[in-house]
DNA sequence: GTCTATAAGAAGATAGAC
DNA sequence: GTCTATCTTCTTATAGAC
């Protein structure tokens, strides 16, 4: 990795454990092995490495939401696919995607630099927004439907089930970000939950 | 108001919106209206200030949860009056105690401050947890629980249901907090929630 | 308790040699 | 591109008059 993409990675470990007012440019320059001044060559001011973050952080939500349309698109074949999907499978999947967010490096210092900086930047706050309410309501919402759709699932309220289904990772991941020791229970919980749902809602069990 | 206090109140503003290394101690003065040092007639330093906020936080909360467990305490009342709870009666109540989380001034900026300022500060981190997922956890399990013990409910899994129950409510006061403008979309999905999980859960309709 | 003036120090950023 | 030395500005905090 280039001293400039270091710089990043450093500047957003920091960032996510700190917050930006706490971190100082030399502390970053520090763990990249360099002096403050020479990071003056790549990033003309502290801000600069803000946004630079945050215009990457852009890049990989919007391309992994556009997987996850891209997946959505052909939303008859995905219902298809959870329709002959046991319970197990289920379970493992929605784990999966779970386990993803919380060991993600990436993904998961994004998140806890935009849990600290969102209320006094409006834009953050509407990436955070997106990535972790509304684009998965939309996309579990269209996947569940189309099995609402097929008699998979049985209901009259997609919208709330989707709710239903989701709080529960959303809230659980927040647990972990503030306490990765959480993480097996919170596992525990989201299988149990998993398995309930798909009972109430009128799968086989 | 006096002073004191109000240098207190106005800081817990500030420290919510922008977090304690953003806020100078001169702006806290400003709003007060007096000159910076004066202001340290009242607090030794800025530390100071912050760390009586947390302190009054602390006794709030404390205050807040034993209420929860005085009433908790009498549980198979608690449960008897949710027995002859109607759905609409329900619904009242859960989305008031929602609103009180969200409009309740210092709860809010409270909750605020602890959401920007958790990542360096254990002790913060805890409060939060303590505050808006295990309390409540503890709380909504103990009452869901009896009436499922009395039959009003039907489930074999109690902590699952509790957790399905709360995490809705959870997801959606960090929405608000994010957008207030968002509020009566989630007290929309909130009322769908309810009439949801108690017709999923076997309640009459 | 409030003010003005000021000290003390920290942190971002630049200059210029190598 | 990296360094040392330095500038500038900002911020906390204190001194001392009223």
């Amino acid at each position: 990795m280039g001293t400039k993409q270091r710089i990043l990675d450093e500047a957003l470990t920091l960032f996510s454990e700190k917050g930006y007012a706490n971190v100082f440019v030399g502390e970053i320059a520090q763990r990249v092995g360099i002096k403050a001044p020479s990071l003056y060559k790549h990033y003309k001011s502290k801000q600069a490495i803000f946004d630079a973050i945050v215009e990457e952080m852009h890049l990989r939500f919007l391309e992994q939401a556009k997987q996850l349309h891209i997946q959505g698109n052909n939303p008859a074949k995905d219902a298809e696919i959870y329709r002959s999907l046991s319970e197990d499978r289920l379970v493992k999947l929605g784990l999966e995607l779970f386990g993803y967010e919380l060991h993600d490096d990436y993904t998961r210092r994004f998140r806890k630099m935009l849990t600290i900086e969102q209320f006094h930047n409006r834009e953050l706050a509407e990436a955070y927004m997106n990535r972790y309410v509304d684009d998965p309501l939309r996309y579990h919402g269209t996947l569940l439907g189309l099995m609402a759709a097929q008699g998979i699932l049985q209901t009259d309220d997609v919208e709330t089930m989707t709710l239903q289904f989701y709080a529960p990772f959303y809230m659980m991941m927040t647990v972990c970000d503030r306490d990765p020791d959480r993480e097996p229970d919170a596992i525990r919980m989201l299988e149990n939950h998993i398995r309930q749902f798909n009972k109430l809602y009128g799968r086989s069990v």
